[in-house]
DNA sequence: TTCTTCATGTAATTAGTTACATGATTGA
DNA sequence: TCAATCATGTAACTAATTACATGAAGAA
């Protein structure tokens, strides 16, 4: 029937683990995946219902003070729901990065605006890389769900080299166009770099269609 | 008045270069700002009349056989637009990777699907990198805008970097998981690469600490 | 006691995607 | 001349975000 968004399978594999309230949930998808499946905290409160609607989970209403609150626990069937989409086929990565449109047409800014914008994705993503670290505890494996460490770093690592991709591209980006005269339409590209691209680009190519060939 | 989006502005900007029909829209966006703002070439078509309303845009209509076709063209004001907008603020890179979600909850699939799951994004990317290499003339320099190559390769430098990252991340992963046992449930982690993302991680922490400490 | 932060949502809006439709051009 | 592909959109839908509202708990 209706079939589930990736942030409803994503919810739905939260609560594969032990059930939880709403706003757990909310916490949790920030701090487990907000950094390659991000999604506004509101809505969040939304998609377990559809999860209850299908019968993959079922909900238990708390009361804090006067408040209610909704507990979600995980049924027989969304854990086979579950099962059947963990194996599935998906998407490559998207990346959604306006600064680097910025970039892209600085002809339509300064240098010292480059330079500006390029120093601000270096901070707000050092500051956000140091608030989203986990606890030292997690990383020494006292975590709480030490049997799911192996795969936790598999995925852990492909956040980290992005975090560290981004500390050196900007360290790079910056101190090339320190270099540029204030007129940056007076610049000279990187040519060593271009060629390295090209080159690597080359390769995959060639990669590319030799794994082509051996599919058929 | 209305706030354009950053795909409105992505436009404007390729409309800062020269004049394009529609379709020659979608498709830069796509060659050209594909890789890090990723948009459907349906929705191109619907942007550039909200460029007209606000006086950034002119359009005139040329036709081809009996269909009409819409050529859009910049105005002044739309240079002044674009120009406020390229050097601001804005948000940090997002990332959407929807199979790495799976990886999070390996423990839902087999050792055989996880390397499946793996193997699947490795060819992706490869294929995807392969698709939409830059021409080699424009790699050397002779492509249209060669005044503009200084900013692009800075661009450029990121994406390549990142098509990188994902070589060696899915290479990395897939021998990783290659050596676990066939019940996932009782691999080890990879301590030496969790110890690794701690250092990385603390180092951040401090130096971000230590600018703080500075702006204040 | 009041202010702030944590907690729990809802409503309205919008950006973006999917699916579809169809004319023009090219090449087999 | 027929099929495939290039070109040009529109309509319907939906996932997601922004903005708002308010109760509870804890700190000052």
């Amino acid at each position: 029937m209706a079939n589930l968004s990736t942030t409803s399978y994503a919810i739905l594999g939260l609560l594969s683990l032990q059930s939880w309230t709403t706003y757990e949930l909310a916490e949790q998808m920030r701090r487990a995946l907000g950094q390659f499946w991000p999604r506004a905290e509101s809505g969040i409160y939304t998609e377990p219902k559809k999860l209850v609607a299908l019968g993959y989970a079922t909900v238990t209403t708390e009361h804090v003070g006067a408040r209610p609150r909704q507990r979600y626990t995980i049924t027989a069937a969304g854990r086979r729901a579950l099962k059947q989409w963990v194996p599935t086929d998906g998407p490559r990565p998207t990346l959604n990065f306006e600064q680097l449109v910025k970039v892209f047409f600085a002809e339509h800014a300064t240098k010292a605006d480059l330079l500006a914008t390029l120093r601000g994705i270096q901070e707000a993503n050092e500051d956000y890389v140091a608030a989203t670290q986990p606890s030292a505890e997690y990383l020494e494996g006292r975590g709480r769900y030490p049997e799911r460490l192996p795969w936790l770093v598999v995925t852990g690592r492909f956040i980290d080299e992005f975090d560290r991709l981004l500390e050196r591209w900007t360290e790079w980006a910056i101190s090339e166009v320190e270099q540029w005269p204030d007129d940056i339409r007076q610049a000279e590209p990187a040519w060593d770099v271009l060629r390295d691209m090209a080159a690597h680009g080359a390769e995959v190519v060639a990669r590319s269609e030799r794994r082509r060939g051996l599919r058929q």
